[in-house]
RNA sequence: GGCGCGAUAGCAAAGCGGUUAUGCACCGGAUUGCAAAUCCGAUUAGCCCAGUUCGACUCUGGGUCGCGCCUCCA
């Protein structure tokens, strides 16, 4: 049985969807005006291993996530840069996709934008209006009355009187009580049409913890199984998603919201803010994608993580090990065909179908499995991947080896051919495959020869190099250090 | 100030009321011409103070420190 932490509860719950074996997910997505960073790679990575999960446990999962393509900063950058709003985002969802795709991240089955959605967000304004929890105010602006509605706090567990006294901003006076917030924002003089839309309260563009809920009711219903994002997003914009949607539908909203762990430099929330965030392209300058993506899935997705180049390092070494243990034993493709994934039964009994083609009741898989199931603890999981290794390097059991890598693949790892892995690509002003492969046939002809002394020189001048040699019973190998 | 989360070996990071987490690093051995990789083994833990218990890293209370949210933020 599925177990996940709810934030709703703060405990960790049985998971039971709406309807059986199917499930129906939104996580908040980007506000497309910069590249994606660190945190960023985080959710996708998080939410991406939590719908693989989920689809080898043996459910439909609808996954939806959301691109803000409206916004203050959006509009901000844009009159900066001195080019449209949709040249802007397009610009950055693209840069997004690449991102996302190098970290083998699947896409959601829907990637709705803001912009799309727009009637739909005037209906739901609408009708809050009609429930009496929206009023338009002196400036225009339509907003949301907060002490209209019953059980506002229930997710951040915050109280209007505990959020009053914490009040750090100015107080606008065109709001019922400060804690209102704007669903739509009266559009000013001089905005270009591309930011505002009609409306019966005037041009405008929608708030954004509207766009969220307008999308979520939308593409899955006024009531679905998971809701996901950052941390950070528990308050307000989470908290404002239950009051707009459970106020204009009057019915439960989410019934699970997970939030993940932030990244962190230094021990500090990485963030545009502070300024101290690495952007996702810019590490993979660096770190193989799948480095990246080990390095995250490793630690507890509630969990912080700290972002250094010592902790890549060690993800590499660590990586580096599994697809080893790989390479030792020949031939470890995935052990059933597709479509036939259906003999095995999945686990706690769920429909047997998905990606997983696993044999559910060997021991290593029972162990990934009951990891996974608690809370999606990775970390546990890629022990297990460790121990499977361990396994297949004392037995080089093919058998063993396919289970690692059909285990590992459910996490979005392990699926590249291990040589390609463990040699990399060639290295600008390195030397390339032709290259060595000559160096090693010298050192094999000095070794015949007993030269050990000219096979131990080009040993050391290829390490020099970052090439390390591995001699072994089927003849020398190489991998990139 | 309010609310919440966390503190595990040199580093990273999990589970667990009593029995090896795991990876990297380090030490010993096997293997190797020597290495590397691999295997076997050893060493290194549980912020502090009380309490509960036959027994606590694990539960309870208090403290200390760190982090987050309360403003856009994944």
């Amino acid at each position: 049985m599925l177990k996940i932490y709810n934030t709703l509860a703060r405990d960790k719950q049985d998971f039971k969807p709406i309807e059986a074996n199917h499930v129906r997910m939104y996580v908040c997505g980007m506000t497309v005006y910069d590249f994606c960073h660190l945190g960023h790679a985080r959710v996708m990575v998080v939410f991406d291993m939590v719908y693989r999960w989920l689809k080898a446990s043996g459910y439909d999962v609808t996954y939806v996530r959301n691109i803000t393509d409206i916004d203050d900063k959006i509009i901000k950058r844009a009159a900066e840069n001195k080019e449209s709003i949709h040249t802007l985002t397009q610009r950055f969802i693209d840069a997004m996709h690449q991102d996302a795709d190098a970290l083998g991240v699947q896409r959601p089955d829907r990637e709705p934008r803001a912009t799309q959605y727009i009637p739909q967000m005037l209906e739901m304004v609408a009708q809050l209006e009609k429930n009496g929890l929206a009023y338009q105010a002196a400036d225009g602006d339509v907003n949301y009355a907060v002490r209209k509605f019953d059980g506002y706090g229930k997710l951040s567990g915050k109280s209007l009187e505990d959020l009053r006294a914490g009040e750090r901003v100015e107080v606008d006076s065109n709001k019922h009580d400060p804690l209102d917030f704007v669903l739509w924002k009266h559009a000013k003089d001089g905005e270009a049409d591309e930011v505002k839309w009609d409306s019966k309260w005037g041009k405008g563009r929608p708030g954004w913890h509207l766009e969220c809920s307008a999308m979520g009711s939308d593409l899955l219903g006024k009531h679905f199984d998971i809701h996901g994002g950052g941390a950070d997003l528990q308050f307000p914009h989470h908290e404002n998603e239950i009051a707009q949607s459970e106020g204009a539908h009057q019915c439960q909203y989410v019934n699970y919201w997970m939030h993940n762990g932030f990244v962190r430099v230094d021990n500090e929330k990485m963030s545009k803010s502070l300024g101290n965030f690495f952007t996702i392209r810019e590490v993979l300058k660096k770190y193989d994608a799948e480095v990246v993506r080990f390095f995250i899935l490793r630690a507890h997705y509630r969990s912080p993580l700290n972002y250094s180049d010592q902790h890549l390092d060690d993800a590499k070494g660590a990586l580096t090990r599994l697809y080893t243990a790989l390479k030792s034993v020949p031939s470890p493709s995935v052990p059933l065909p597709a479509g036939e994934g259906s003999q095995f039964p999945s686990p706690s009994g769920r429909g047997a179908r998905g990606e997983g083609a696993v044999d559910w009741s060997e021991s290593y898989a029972q162990r990934f499995q009951s990891a996974m199931d608690d809370d999606f603890n990775t970390p546990e999981a890629v022990a297990v991947l460790f121990d499977l290794a361990n396994e297949v390097n004392r037995t080089q059991s093919a058998q063993s080896a396919a289970q690692l890598k059909t285990l590992a693949g459910i996490l979005g790892l392990l699926q590249r051919d291990p040589q390609h892995f463990l040699q990399g690509e060639t290295v600008a002003g390195g030397l390339d495959d032709a290259a060595i492969s000559a160096q090693i046939e010298a050192r094999i002809a000095a070794k015949k020869a007993k030269n050990f002394a000219e096979a131990d020189r080009i040993r050391k001048e290829l390490l020099e190099a970052g090439i390390v040699l591995e001699d072994t019973a089927q003849g020398t190998t190489w991998r990139r250090a």
